[in-house]
DNA sequence: TCGATTGCTTACTAATCAGTAAGTAAATAT
DNA sequence: ATATTTACTTACTGATTAGTAAGCAATCGA
């Protein structure tokens, strides 16, 4: 065996899948996606799926680690390449725009709407990713001015960040029309982001 | 027949039926909830629920259209018995509560997430629902002093009220968790209550 | 070169899904 | 009193669900 890198390698298939089960849940829920449907898109067997991800919980729980390991690089290189609040905002807000435009959303959106039906492994990553989230915008308002000025009823960074964590999932959700839905949701969060960078 | 009254008038299973759907899919998602899990729990047969609804969308439908007639009722007792703005967006914010406390979620929002897999009809009605909230909202905003100048980036009322829902929406989802979740949504929504009526 | 492992396929299973057909007991209408 | 309608039940159907067992060709390690 060659250099064995660190953890996360995954073979080419097992990626694949990943990738597929990720798009499909972003834009149908966790419970309209089903080993069928990734061994269509696929052109695999829902055998070949099993063997690589045995139970749907082990698929859940790969494929939203994945998405927080993805999310976890593209915060940092946000960090890195800007220096302003306002900056850091837009561009955490535009993470998403992509999948917005295909008809996605946040992928842990969605899976906090099907909450009562992921197994323990799946929710428990889930409410990891709102951890990073809320910890990571927590970090930037506290870098900047302080927010709880220009916020009226914020008591800490902490609390506007989840504030706007939650305007920005809920954006998503509530501009899900197709017409002009990035807009909208682009729109939404800089009524905030204006208010907060002030 | 005796005196026909307005439409809306359901025999008491039908309601029973549109009771246990509504309970569930708040709490489970769309696409988690089958005649049987409502035959199961009302002790019925999944022939009997199809007596009253013969499609799921036909359920769906009429599911969403008596919550959009509820909480119409709901916004107009409001506005009726309050005067402020802050008031009102206090109260509108306690309308979710009690289901939140138990695990569920605004059915829209649950159903806005399960959007791709939605019958056409459930479709509308949800849209429907996030427009009359929006235009509700705007007419609330409209009546109070000048919300654009306290959210430095709205430029209308009717901006300013979508960020107020989607901040509702996505605030319900992210305090998911069992711990103190409906303490978490209400500060987030105080945070954003105290900058628009300050 | 040979045995083991990897990465699949074919062929299942039992459970569950939405939906239907036919029958029935009770209430209602004439 | 009789016919009809209402509100169901029993008994299905065919499709789809997650998951399994057994087999097999190619690759890999010794």
């Amino acid at each position: 065996m060659e250099g064995s890198a660190a953890e996360g390698e995954r073979s080419h298939t097992a990626t694949r899948i990943l990738d597929a089960a990720q798009d499909l849940v972003q834009r149908r829920g966790y419970n309209a996606v089903s080993y069928g449907d990734l061994a269509a898109e696929l052109d695999l067997t829902t055998a070949a799926i099993h063997y690589h991800f045995p139970s749907k919980a082990d698929l859940g729980e790969a494929m939203v680690a994945r998405y927080r390991r993805t999310n976890a690089d593209e915060r940092a290189a946000i960090r890195s390449r800007t220096n302003t609040v306002r900056e850091r905002l837009t561009q955490y807000v535009d993470l998403y725009a992509d999948v917005l435009a295909e008809g996605g959303l946040c992928l842990c959106g969605v899976l906090a709407a099907d909450n009562a039906t992921l197994p323990k492994a799946v929710r428990r990553e889930v409410q990891g990713f709102f951890d990073d989230q809320t910890d990571w915008l927590t970090s930037i308002l506290a870098e900047g001015t302080d927010v709880t000025a220009q916020l009226e009823g914020c008591e800490s960074p902490r609390q506007a960040a989840e504030l706007f964590l939650a305007a920005i999932e809920g954006a998503m959700l509530t501009h899900r029309t197709p017409r002009n839905q990035l807009n909208a949701y682009r729109a939404s969060l800089r009524c905030l982001i204006d208010t907060i960078a002030a």
